[in-house]
DNA sequence: AATTTGACATACGCAGCGTATGCGTAATTA
DNA sequence: TAATTACGCATACGCTGCGTATGTCAAATT
């Protein structure tokens, strides 16, 4: 049997709490989850929860920060395998697209985070999404390919379009559905390029 | 005193329910809202609302409703302002984004109707915001003006893009977001243009 | 005039959150 | 190493609030 220490405990038991959550929140929505039966689930009790993350609400955001980091590391990867950076920027917008089809970054990220967290912009995970899809903007207009635009403006909008165009693609049970988003997000991010297609 | 019908005493506790939940919803939230609160405010009983609207979704599903036609109809009458048929759908882009700055509007059918309803393009009302956007996309595709685009898929990018514009112009309290925000939007929106600018 | 319908109020039970409190073990100090 | 403190977590309690079952009375129907 390892020994373990205090501290090492301590993490295993928010990331064992922060687990039940992701799928209980995921199953019945944030509002029909119940705590009792979320942290018996991870063999512990409310006192456990209370204790590291304050509120349920705490704990929500917790599950948010760290789904929030997984995709913006995975969609992130996918823009950098292009060589070409505006193909780059475009694979990114499929990936978020892509992403938002699990049903747990669905209901977690986009259903229930805004509502009882408020405005996604003003996460304390300051959206690590947005950073990443600002840095590929910046970069395409420092290297002539997109017009000289309001970066965080424009990255705000092409995210907001991609997460809407998920919902919508998660929702319809159409396999092509997928495809008419993408190809509807290249035609309208086409408008940032300073010479066409 | 005017005599008054049953019908018409129907109507008028339907709507003074509904008015009722509209600011409390507003102004607590959907979870936070009291149903007791609430239909006392309005001078009735929860007898009264699951009559009427089954349960509190029921009745948020009304408000959502309400606050969805308000949209789409003043959204389009500025949109019909403009001879211009492509300025037309830009204004009718930035009545949204200016629209959706209406507190009410933002928590009710912004965040919690989301959480709470699911998806919004498979709401009954519709979202009847959709329909007009792709309307007009659909004229100006006919008129020419408009690349061939699936406008179903045009439509959804557009308003998700906008009203996630909205939200972020409702955070931040620069008086120049709304600005930076519409500049932006008409800049991805030419990327539907058949010819540039 | 008798009966039915329907719009609401009243009453009850139960789930679930937050807090206050208790307990035991690991860390700290002497 | 013995005494004390700190802290991670469990237990216990109260309160709010939803949904439902039931009651009531006026309007509509016959």
């Amino acid at each position: 049997m390892t020994r373990r220490s205090r501290a090492e405990m301590l993490e295993e038991t928010r990331a064992k709490l922060i687990d039940a959550a992701r799928s209980a929140f995921a199953e019945k929505g944030y509002a029909g989850a119940s705590m009792d039966e979320l942290t018996a689930r991870a063999g512990l009790t409310r006192g456990a929860l209370y204790h590291h993350f304050g509120d349920k609400r705490g704990l929500l955001a917790a599950v948010v920060d760290r789904l929030d980091s997984e995709m913006a590391a995975r969609a992130h990867e996918i823009g950098q395998r292009h060589t070409n950076a505006w193909e780059g920027l475009l694979a990114e917008g499929g990936a978020y697209i892509e992403l938002a089809r699990d049903p747990e970054i669905q209901r977690i990220v986009l259903l229930d985070g805004p509502a009882v967290l408020g405005d996604p912009s003003q996460w304390p995970s300051q959206n690590r999404c947005l950073l990443a899809t600002m840095t590929t903007l910046e970069a395409l207009t420092k290297a002539g390919i997109v017009k000289p635009v309001d970066v965080e403006a424009a990255a705000r909008l092409i995210n907001g379009a991609a997460l809407n165009a998920a919902l919508w693609v998660a929702a319809s049970d159409d396999a092509d559905v997928l495809e008419r988003a993408t190809d509807a997000f290249r035609q309208l991010a086409s408008g940032l390029l300073v010479t066409r297609d």
